[in-house]
DNA sequence: CTGAAAGCGCTTACAG
DNA sequence: CTGAAAGCGCTTACAG
């Protein structure tokens, strides 16, 4: 590989010249601009970005933090995963991947090693100990996601409480005055639980009670077993229900499944819109899940922007920005049966 | 941060005498080792990575090259992600993803930018020009998947020959003798093809010949959309196909809804085993799709693996492996029916 | 507009 | 066993 100073021989300037030509960082004649770039196409030259990072103080890294151990991700979570990718390369950056267990001392290892500018961090909770210990230290980052206190956190978040209110809306509009919320669990319950369940919980809890209707809640595996299961509970247990929402990706096909081998028909019996989940999950229940599509693809860019714009410009407005649900209209939503 | 040298200076010895205890790369007096560790504690000092690597000439940073364009990853394909990037880190190095258009050119850019030790290469084309891109230069690299001429590339790829043989020798032994091979098409022809399908494709066609099975081969879209579509193509073009090997993951689910659509039952009309495709999606379907599921977190890791041992140990014999998949017993899978 | 030189944080012959 | 010094490939005051 030439180097910089390859390129100086070769063009008869000094490894300074090349320097402010390539990243335009002083003004260089014409005629010197010429030569340095003819020499850099003779010799294939490509700036090191090792050597550039050292000199620089800034890698162009960024690391995406997620659980080392959710070793099932969910339709939605991938695309976190390739728009972050994405939008970090279009900005210049570079994403690598950085599973890790939830303890917050692991990320002092990666803050310290100088490796990366910036963290985006996913799968937050209310009370994110990995958050704290961000806060603490000098490493910029931003959030997938959101925690209980979010003052001066940048971060981009799914607007459930918009699309709690959204998906019982449409229930009511359909005549379904009783309804169930169906999720995946709040998680680790010492950490203030798994913020999009929590904060769907508490939504469901004050709009049912609001628009004075019933709204029972049950939880269950995130698969398709799970699914399959929480269905045949769910009906023995709240026979009265007829409006469900739910949130459990993983489970949706299974979930549907089950209730039809129940003897449920959707949506003449039971109507179900999903919340949260991908298109391409919806689309494998049969019948296909009406659905709140999760916004994650622009979630994750936005996440990366969130970070790059800490970095760049500091000074800009800090971004906070909650992202509303797109809704697929699906076969599972239907008018509540007469009594 | 500290640096090495606020070390040595708070040590009382030299630069050089750090560097040696951290790395052990020179013998150290347990004295002298004493007083670093101690100063390293005390100032809470971890090595930079950026100096370090322009130093060694070593990043301990690997790309995972995937196709840009592909937004919508199967279930399977996310394992490569996690699990490659699990391995990496297990073994000190990280994982960067490299979303990338087809072009060959944009790999120099990668390789010469320095930044990366290997690459890991996902989707590969029987004719892959990335391939051969990178056999032209001297950036280490290994393939999740294979290309036509293996001749000195280190890959790991699923054994599909062995999965489409097991495959059939299931329909066979249940009866079946009209089988039909459902995919998600070839892809780029100018690339020779996608080397999943065009293997299955072929040992499908050898199999059958040889085993004197009527065989026929159908491809549909990667979605559940194209899976009901395909079901209904598929029994009006083919009443007399009784077992089906599908290998087309996003469609396994609505292609079993759209069977059933049209009147068939599971597996008491139709036997279909899918080939290559996650747990998570088979289970989805209804009923549960048996199936041969791929072994991704494998080719993850040792396609991680594969790269690593070139890079730290480049006179070990040259990784090539082939994984087999592993059956999941499902419920479509049932006697040929009578006559 | 151009260049000589210091410095980013390490590693590693070389010398003792 | 320990240290002084060169060097990895850049960037950037400073001087002209």
């Amino acid at each position: 590989m030439a180097t910089m100073q390859d390129v100086a021989n070769r063009a008869n300037v000094s490894l300074a010249t090349v320097s402010f030509t390539i990243n335009n960082s002083k003004p260089v004649s014409a005629r010197t601009r010429a030569k340095v770039e003819l020499a850099m196409k003779e010799l294939g030259y490509r700036r090191n970005a090792v050597g550039s990072a050292l000199a620089r103080g800034r890698t162009h890294v960024l690391a995406l933090l997620y659980p080392a151990l959710q070793h099932r991700f969910s339709a939605t979570s991938v695309l976190f995963f390739t728009s972050a990718a994405d939008q970090a390369r279009l900005r210049g950056y570079n994403l690598v991947l950085w599973p890790m267990s939830n303890e917050a001392d692991a990320i002092s290892e990666l803050t310290s090693s100088g490796l990366v500018d910036g963290v985006v961090l996913m799968e937050v909770q209310l009370d994110d100990p990995r958050v704290e210990e961000l806060s603490g230290g000098t490493t910029p980052f931003s959030l997938i996601g959101r925690t209980r206190d979010t003052t001066g956190i940048p971060y981009v978040d799914v607007n459930f409480e918009h699309a709690v209110e959204n998906a019982i809306d449409r229930l009511i509009k359909l005549g379904h005055t009783n309804l169930a919320l169906i999720d995946g669990g709040t998680g680790d319950q010492l950490l203030g639980g798994y913020g999009p369940v929590a904060r769907t919980r508490t939504t469901f809890g004050e709009i049912t009670a609001q628009r004075g209707l019933t709204g029972i809640i049950m939880s269950g595996g995130a698969s398709s077993e799970g699914g399959r299961t929480l269905a045949a509970e769910f009906l023995a247990e709240h026979p009265e229900t007829t409006g469900i929402l739910l949130m459990n990706e993983p489970a949706g096909p299974g979930f549907v499944a089950g209730l039809q081998k129940a003897g449920k028909r959707l949506p003449d019996d039971l109507s179900v819109i999903a919340i949260g989940s991908s298109i391409d999950t919806a689309t494998m229940a049969e019948p296909e899940l009406s659905v709140l599509v999760s916004p994650a693809d622009t979630l994750g860019r936005l996440g990366v922007d969130a970070l790059i714009d800490r970095l760049d410009e500091p000074n800009k407005a800090l971004p906070q920005r909650l992202i509303k649900c797109t809704f697929s209209k699906g076969s599972t939503l239907g008018p509540a049966p007469a009594h």
